[in-house]
RNA sequence: GCGGCAUUAGUUCAGUAGGUUAGAACGCCAGAUUGUGGAUCUGGAGGUCGUCGGUUCGAGCCCGACAUGCCGCC
């Protein structure tokens, strides 16, 4: 028999924020934790060296199925030995299933029963992806976690059209684990085939859905829980909702998901979101705003948002965030970067990308610490605080 | 020296038969962005129409002089 897939310890618990470690077959990972979104088998923006170095120190990276698939496609995946060899990331990986693909890249998809046909971005070639389809991707390009196949409903769905989209994943869920199961057995998994082997097997997660309906996502839970996963995920949030919706659906479904388990809020958020998340007790986070914003000219810092672009920094020699420890802070001026940007110079978006991986990963150490060391509240209240302190 | 053409937003240009608050693109100034289509979207500011004078109820459009630039001719 294998080693467990994943292991998952609560070391210190201040309310309900969590601080504990997860064990993957990759290494272990201290929570709460950020990971850095990979879509295309790359954190855009910067090198695999800067995510291990010290500034940033990521111990886990997304990538996604939906895109691999389709491009460069699993075979060519296959045959480079998995999606970490393929890459030169020898850390976890998680993969997103796709579902998330199927609502974002919405008008061009027909969803059954079955799973979801859809036209290719890339090449307008009519595709068909389902909980087999989406794990056997998964087990191809080897990840450590895998993400069960979901759909994900609207924002402000009504309560009839978010059950019906609630009931569907609930049914892809466990066909999702089933697919899952006879591949960990037939270790299809190009985890499996790395010469230097690994500890254990691929890791499952189940996704909560409901949308903003509270009673659907307290069913959603209990049928997730009762199907069984590694770890468990709150999906459909951030989605066109208003904010409180979503801190509503957190404060009441995390604090009732196992305690046992690691608890993942996808695709969320702002600085901000996360430290009210983590106290409402979520452990893991995905999110594309430091990458994709930090490419569009946005700076996060410890006092708010900063926009590169303004004219108010042309001259100003200060560093992005004076209280920033990473070594485009140590090094580079507002001005500096302000000018890379109007220029369209590449290393702009490189080095805020840096930057804005490097102030959610230590923010995460931040919470961390508070949690471990009992002193969560305060650090929350005064994260929370700077941030209103709105530039400067 | 003579002749032709040009001059309208920061830039490149439109401006219909002379008719109320002169338009576009890009740029500029801002905003949005939450399991990434290196994407996209949304606002805003900005012009004494080269200058001076004339014709007209009314001129960016017509007339004259001047200025500046380009081209051609002696």
């Amino acid at each position: 028999m294998t080693a467990a897939a994943l292991r998952f310890t609560v070391d210190a618990q201040d309310g309900e924020a969590r601080a504990g470690v997860l064990t993957t077959r990759r290494g272990q990972i201290e929570t709460p934790v950020f990971m850095p979104v990979g879509t295309a088998g790359t954190v855009k923006g910067i090198r695999f060296e800067e995510l291990e170095s010290k500034d940033l120190d990521a111990k886990i990276i997304l990538g996604n199925t939906y895109h691999l698939w389709l491009r460069p496609g699993i075979n060519v995946i296959r045959a480079a030995g998995g999606l970490h060899r393929f890459i030169g990331w020898d850390r976890a990986l998680l993969t997103d299933s796709g579902g998330f693909q199927v609502w974002s890249l919405g008008a061009l998809r027909k969803i059954s029963e079955e799973g979801t046909e859809f036209r290719s971005h890339v090449d307008g070639s009519l595709r068909f992806l389902s909980p087999e389809v989406s794990m056997e991707v998964q087990a191809a390009l080897g990840s450590d976690i895998v993400m069960v196949f979901d759909e994900c409903a609207p924002g402000q769905a009504s309560h009839e059209e978010t059950e019906r989209s609630m009931n569907l994943t609930t049914r892809w869920a466990k066909r999702s684990k089933t697919a899952f199961n006879q591949l960990q057995i037939e270790r299809v998994d190009t985890g499996y085939l790395e010469a230097e082997g690994l500890s254990g097997t691929q890791a499952l997660f189940g996704i909560i859905q409901g949308a903003g309906h509270l009673e659907l996502r307290r069913t959603s839970l209990e049928e997730t829980v009762n199907i069984g996963f590694d770890g468990y995920a709150i999906g459909g949030l951030s989605v066109g909702e208003e904010k409180s919706v979503m801190f509503d659906v957190i404060e009441d479904i995390a604090p009732r998901m196992p305690k046992d388990a690691p608890r993942y809020l996808m695709g969320v958020g702002t600085p901000e979101d996360l430290v009210e998340a983590v106290a409402r007790g979520v452990d893991m986070f995905d999110c594309v705003l430091p990458t994709r914003n930090g490419r569009t000219g946005q700076a996060f810092t410890s006092r708010g948002k900063l926009n590169i672009k303004n004219a108010q920094w042309t001259n100003d020699t200060r560093p992005l965030d004076e209280s920033c420890a990473c070594s485009v802070c140590g090094r580079h001026s507002r001005a500096y970067l302000r000018h890379l940007y109007m220029t369209g110079e590449l290393l702009a978006s490189i080095l805020l990308t840096h930057h804005n991986l490097a102030f959610f990963l230590d923010t995460m150490r931040g919470v961390r610490q508070s949690i471990r060391s009992g002193d969560f509240p305060k650090f929350r209240r005064e994260f929370i605080e700077r941030l209103d302190a709105n530039g400067e």
